[in-house]
DNA sequence: GAATTTTAGTTGCAAATGCAACAAAATGAT
DNA sequence: ATCATTTTGTTGCATTTGCAACTAAAATTC
């Protein structure tokens, strides 16, 4: 019964690699999509609070941030309150390009549900956020270093 | 209703992140994990067939089964019906770690799926596989170099 | 309020990833 | 049988990814 893995990991890898392929026109390289988007919903949020919730390493993040800013997508301010952050805000050029991702992902997200009724839609969504949390808190146990025991 | 792409992405990064902290003890680095249990499991595909399985680009697959072949986990067989065709089998060393890799695997499947009875896991078993195979197909046409309309 | 721990961010590596562009074998079409 | 197309695999290159190790500010503990 690992196949609930396995299937999100299928899944999970063939709409990155379909989103990176479509996003390339709009000259987002790989994975700024997954920052952008987040940034737009959020805004003024900070880099480590933005690496938590993609569940990205924090370096990771550091680095396409900095090359969101680099390309005029987003821009990072210092924040007044507290000197070791910056917040970040999507810029005009970032906020043209968003209803391109979140066109694509609507579209992507239709083309995953096809065959799904209503309700199936909803428990599907349901269940899946269930896993989430589940495996979020492992996820940040491991990360800081800590051994899972089984 | 983007949140099931999402969902799947963050669940996704999260277990294989973890994973690939776990098997670093095993002489496996980043990935490799993924396509060992597949080689393991379906002995004699070939390269290209694990790569379409997995969803991963086939050059990235190349060079990871090349680095498995390397360290002694699998090895690679010239068909005898095929010229082209290399068929991969796991060697001793990689038999060994297999149970590793599935015991982790099931213990991490046993957390995502706590607080799920027994029919919501049957059920979200069944949704993601139909989710699964509906993305399978927009995933080939892209990586082909078509482009989508919507 | 000084000392310790946690949080937020950075840089140096080494490795993985994937697109382009290629070669060669196999398959299909005429 | 010949030619075109598809399948399988490779290498070059640029980019992304992430662990270690490190600063410095903030929060917590004593």
């Amino acid at each position: 019964m690992v196949e609930i893995l396995r299937s999100i990991g299928v899944i999970a890898r063939s709409l990155d690699s379909i989103s990176n392929i479509e996003f390339k026109d709009y000259d987002l390289t790989k994975g700024q999509y997954l920052y952008l988007v987040r940034i737009y919903e959020n805004p003024g949020i900070i880099q480590e609070k933005l690496a938590g919730m993609i569940k990205v390493d924090k370096t990771t993040a550091a680095r396409a941030i900095k090359k969101l800013e680099k390309n005029n997508f987003i821009v990072r301010k210092q924040s007044v309150d507290n000197k070791k952050e910056k917040k970040l805000y999507v810029t005009d050029k970032g906020k043209k390009v968003y209803p391109v991702i979140n066109r694509e992902n609507v579209y992507s997200n239709q083309v995953a549900l096809k065959g799904l009724d209503a309700a199936e839609q909803k428990q599907i969504l349901k269940l899946l956020k269930i896993v989430e949390n589940n495996i979020a808190s492992d996820w940040e146990y491991v990360k800081k270093g800590n051994k899972r025991e089984y």
